[in-house]
DNA sequence: TTTTAGCACTCTCGATGTGAGAGTGCTAAT
DNA sequence: ATTAGCACTCTCACATCGAGAGTGCTAAAA
């Protein structure tokens, strides 16, 4: 396929902008009296005619304006869009924000999604940084009631987690400190197929506790291992192309489903780079439920210490440029957050 | 006001038992005939003008058939409705898939909300049980890298809160763990004023880190401490009273916004005593946002101990049969759950 | 060869009109 | 007190129609 002109260039940029803007098919006659063009608008309507024929523009049906097809977004946000960045005020009250947020992961999660959905008027999804190779660091067993024991395992990285489980026979706390102290000498920086492969003279409790050490480091290593953080539902409910009930339904099911979500991260973001952006327009491949819908993707953290995903989801007609910034700005911050949180 | 007739209070609950079912306005003939009532539909259309007068009944428009008022709600809920339960079968597969979550807090809340969703195809709320007058149980002190120190803070009732903070200077984990144990045996089983009353010869470190136990402990005892689970958006979207996108996204904000969240359970269920569920019809008090949208509450857990909220929200035509009985099941069996992570 | 003016044609969208249908309210008879 | 009968009301679905925006084509102009 040829490349496109200048002028072609011009005028899909115009087009998409303008579409973006107003929800609205772009007339020929309009967009030449909108933005001052020194054509006329029969020309703009030859451009027109080539553009919808390489697949970049569509009608909506015979002689109405003409709209960017999905190739057309693709080719707007690949060749045409440039590095825009946000405004340097933006960062510097967002950045500040986040520092007033201090080392609270879960406020930085929180704040991370009400940003993005914030600035891109789009839905928005985070998940909070977890080790992808998780080491153990430290166990914790605390007698609560009777055999009820609680469990606090932390990993390398802050993971901690917690469970409780009820004993065959009550144990008092000094054993239990002592249990625990032997394991942590021994499991000290091990990882999960470490440990599992550990065998030597243990008790039965012994052995009890660290098969639900490994269990728990292998859920850590999961994708989604904690809570999804979301924001800005109704930003979508607003947009005209959710009018239909049933499409804004399926829009609604893949931020509700934690399943599909999981899919989703899993399938696209872990293909792309730490830092590279993946944008999603109207679900390429086989993405039934979000055909009406774009995402922009990225992942954020330390690849191989520990990373997180978040994102936008909006309308195919989204304003690709200010999202995609936002979202590069914020994974920015993300990732600083986990560098802070694993140095010194 | 006087009460109604029998046959009032049957006609009432059956125009709403059809307008729960059908969404539309019910006629007098069609009544008739659909319940094989031995009146004629002149009769019924009589008792419809009183049951219209007592404000129980209201018409769309002149002449077209009636629908249930909120007071019409109300009173069947309150004097008609009886208390249902749910079908035996139905309650022990749910109990079944509770008690295969084992002792997982966050599965059981997820399970939580996505039974209530489906039962009553209707968005539902759950908030973890948490500490109502949290007692310091144990500390931890983790170094991780440099200055940076993992606080692991485990409270009464198994709540447990982790924080990151860096030090002045660095400090080993030896020293680390003294002073960790030191606060454990001063501080074992008391209240977060005990300890902020605290003084005696404490050096820095052992100041600091009481004060942030205390601020912890108080953030513990919040109305919405930690996550609040969320399933079954997409049900509210299906009815026809969100086809209007405004009123969908003023139903979607309650559920997405936490801070609304935080004050309609803190006003409305913290005054209920728990067991006891409460029904909210079309927002009776000042809830702009909940105008057309009905919600049934419950708190769950041991006063005094640790406590939750759960509930539903949907349209003010909701089946509020089903939806209070799953309510009131769900809360017992979380409840129980309560119990069981205090006791043995 | 490229651009542009001119013009007939297409298609949507909102306004308007109409008839069927469901339901009411009233009156008079049972 | 109940009911049959009936005129009347109001909505909703459907069809009609004209305005308006926009296209595609042709032929002239640059």
């Amino acid at each position: 396929m040829i490349g496109l002109t200048e002028r072609q260039k011009l005028i899909l940029a115009l087009v998409i902008r303008d579409y973006i803007e107003t929800a609205q098919p772009v007339g020929s006659a309009s967009l030449v009296k909108k933005y001052n063009l020194d054509i006329s608008s029969a020309t703009v309507r030859n451009e027109m005619v080539a553009l919808t024929e390489k697949g970049y523009l569509r009608q909506p049906y015979t002689s109405a304006g003409r709209l960017p097809s999905e190739d057309g977004y693709r080719y707007f946000v690949r060749q045409l869009m440039g590095h825009t960045e946000l405004p340097m005020t933006t960062r510097d009250t967002i950045a500040h924000q986040f520092y007033q947020a201090g080392q609270d992961v879960d406020r930085w999660m929180r704040l991370a999604a009400s940003v993005l959905a914030h600035q891109s008027q789009a839905a928005s999804l985070v998940t909070a940084p977890h080790p992808e190779q998780a080491r153990f660091k430290h166990l914790e067993l605390i007698s609560t009631y009777g055999r009820q024991v609680l469990m606090v395992l932390v990993l390398s990285g802050g993971d901690v987690r917690q469970q409780m489980l009820a004993l065959a026979e009550p144990v008092n706390q000094e054993q239990l400190s002592t249990t625990a102290n032997e394991i942590n000498e021994s499991c000290q920086g091990l990882q999960a197929d470490q440990i599992s492969g550990m065998s030597g003279r243990l008790d039965a409790l012994e052995q009890d506790i660290l098969k639900l050490i490994v269990d728990d480091m292998h859920r850590s290593g999961e994708m989604l291992g904690g809570e999804v953080y979301r924001d800005g539902l109704t930003h979508v409910l607003a947009e005209p192309e959710f009018a239909e009930m049933e499409v804004a339904r399926r829009a609604m099911r893949i931020l509700e489903e934690r399943a599909l979500l999981e899919d989703l991260l899993s399938r696209t973001v872990l293909t792309a780079n730490v830092g590279g952006v993946q944008v999603l327009i109207g679900g390429e491949g086989d993405w039934e439920e979000l055909r009406e819908c774009s995402m922009v993707l990225a992942r954020y953290g330390v690849p191989g210490l520990a990373t997180g995903a978040l994102g936008v989801m909006g309308p195919i007609r989204m304003a690709y440029g200010r999202t995609i910034s936002t979202v590069r700005f914020v994974a920015g911050l993300l990732s600083d957050l986990v560098v802070d949180l694993h140095t010194e």
